[in-house]
DNA sequence: TCGGTGGTTTACGCAGTGTCAAGTCATCAT
DNA sequence: ATGATGACTTGACACTGCGTAAACCACCGA
C-alpha cells in the first residue's frame, strides 16, 4: 500500500484524512463539510468517496481511529485487569470521565447524524453495545462478589451504569452545567455506590455497619 | 383552497402549521422538510417563513405549542402540588417518563440540531434551565425537610437529578435497552432514593404518606 | 512497454434552505 | 366605490453540501 515513498502524500493517504477530520472536528465548533476536510488534507473531495464510500462511512471509519490513536486497548486492559468487580466499576467512571470528554466533539457529530442516518446510526450503536455487554461482566463480578446491593440484578445495574456513563449526562454535567472532571467522576461514584453497592464485609458474615 | 367562512384558514395560520409540523415529526422517521410541513398545512412553503422567520424558528416555536397542547401547566401544578419534597420527586419521574416519551421524536430532532443551529440551541437550552431551576427548588425543600442524605449538597442533588432524567437516558432505557415506562420510574427512582434519601424519622412531625 | 494502483480534475444532478419581487384577494375605513 | 392593508400565493433564483461520473495522469512492478 504506502508506507514511505508514494509519489504524494508520505503517510497513508487514508490515515492523513482521518487525522485531519478528527482535528477538524475538534477545532471547529460546527460540523465539517466534506470539502473542508479534503482541503485540509490536501486531497481531492472524491478521494473521500474513494476510500470512504460517503459521508457516514468515513464517521463510523473515524470512530476506530480515534479509538486506537488514543489507545484504548490499554485504557481497557487498566479497567479490566482491577483487583474487584468494585474496582473495575470505579476505574470505568474513571477512565470513561477522561475519555468521553476527548471525543465529545466527535461523539456529538455521530449522535446528532443518528436521526437520519441509518449506516451511521448502526455504527454507533454498535460500539454501544459492545460497551454495554461490557458492563454486564462487571455488574456480574460485583454480584459475584456479593457487593452488589440485592435491590438490583446485575442486567439492571449495568443498565443503569451504561446510560448514567454515557455521553448525553456526561457533557451536559461538565460542559453545560460546570462540574469539573474530578467532581464528575466523584459524584458520580457517589451516586452508583450509593444506590448499588453493599459495604464489604470483613471478616466473614458481619452485619452491616 | 380549503373551507368556507373566511378567505382562507377557518383556523389560525400559524397554529395549522404548528400542528401539523408536530404531526409530521411523530409520523415520520426522519426529520420533515418546510416543503413537507408547507403542503400538509395546505400552506405554502414561504408562509412559513413569514410567520416564523426560518426552520429554527419554527421548532422553537413548536416547542412551546407542544407544552401547552399536552397540558404541561396542570402537570407542573400536579408535581409542585405534592405535599412533601420527596413525594414531588416521585411525581417528577413519574410525569418525566411520560412527558418525555410523548415528545421524544421532537426532542431528537431539537437535540440534533443544536449542533449547527445558534438559535434553536438557544431555545432548547432555555427550556433545560428552567426544568433545572425547577429541580433546584424541590432538592432545597427536601433537604429542608431533612430528607436529603447529607452527601450531597441541594444543588448536587438537583444537577443529578436533572441529568438522570433527561430525554437521552430516558429514550436509550426505554427505546434501546427496551425498558418499559413502568420499568423506568421504578428504577430511576429506586436510583435517586438509595443514593440521595434518608428513612425518614418518626419522631418529629410526621407527614408521611 | 504495458497495465494496475491511487490518485487527480472537471462537471453535473439533486435536495433543501433562504430570499426576492410581484400578484391576488378579502376586509375595513373613509 | 375606492383604496389601503394584511395574509397568503406564485415563481424564480442563489447557495450550500452531498453524491456520481468520466477522463486523465504519474508511478511502479512484471
Amino acid at each position: 500500500m504506502s508506507s514511505s515513498s508514494s509519489h504524494y502524500g508520505d503517510i497513508d493517504t487514508r490515515q492523513r484524512i482521518l487525522a485531519e477530520a478528527w482535528d477538524l472536528l475538534e477545532e471547529k465548533g460546527s460540523e465539517p463539510t466534506l470539502a473542508e476536510i479534503a482541503e485540509k488534507a490536501g486531497v481531492s473531495r472524491q478521494t473521500i468517496y474513494l476510500h470512504f464510500g460517503d459521508r457516514s462511512g468515513l464517521f463510523v471509519a473515524l470512530v476506530d481511529y480515534v479509538d486506537v490513536s488514543l489507545g484504548s486497548e490499554k485504557l481497557r486492559s487498566y479497567v479490566f485487569g482491577a483487583p474487584t468487580g468494585v474496582e473495575t466499576l470505579r476505574r470505568w467512571i474513571e477512565t470513561m470521565s477522561w475519555y468521553t470528554g476527548k471525543i465529545d466533539r466527535m461523539t456529538q457529530v455521530l449522535e446528532a447524524g443518528q436521526y437520519d442516518d441509518k449506516a451511521l446510526a448502526a455504527g454507533w450503536r454498535n460500539r454501544m453495545n459492545r460497551r454495554q455487554a461490557l458492563l454486564l461482566g462487571v455488574t456480574e463480578r460485583i454480584a459475584g462478589e456479593g457487593r452488589l446491593a440485592n435491590d438490583w440484578t446485575p442486567a439492571e445495574a449495568a443498565d443503569l451504569v451504561y446510560t448514567v456513563t454515557m455521553p448525553g449526562p456526561w457533557r451536559e454535567l461538565t460542559r453545560e452545567i460546570g462540574w469539573t472532571e474530578d467532581q464528575y467522576k466523584e459524584r458520580i461514584w457517589k451516586l452508583l455506590e450509593l444506590s448499588m453497592l453493599t459495604v464489604p464485609l470483613e471478616g466473614h458474615h458481619s452485619e452491616i455497619v
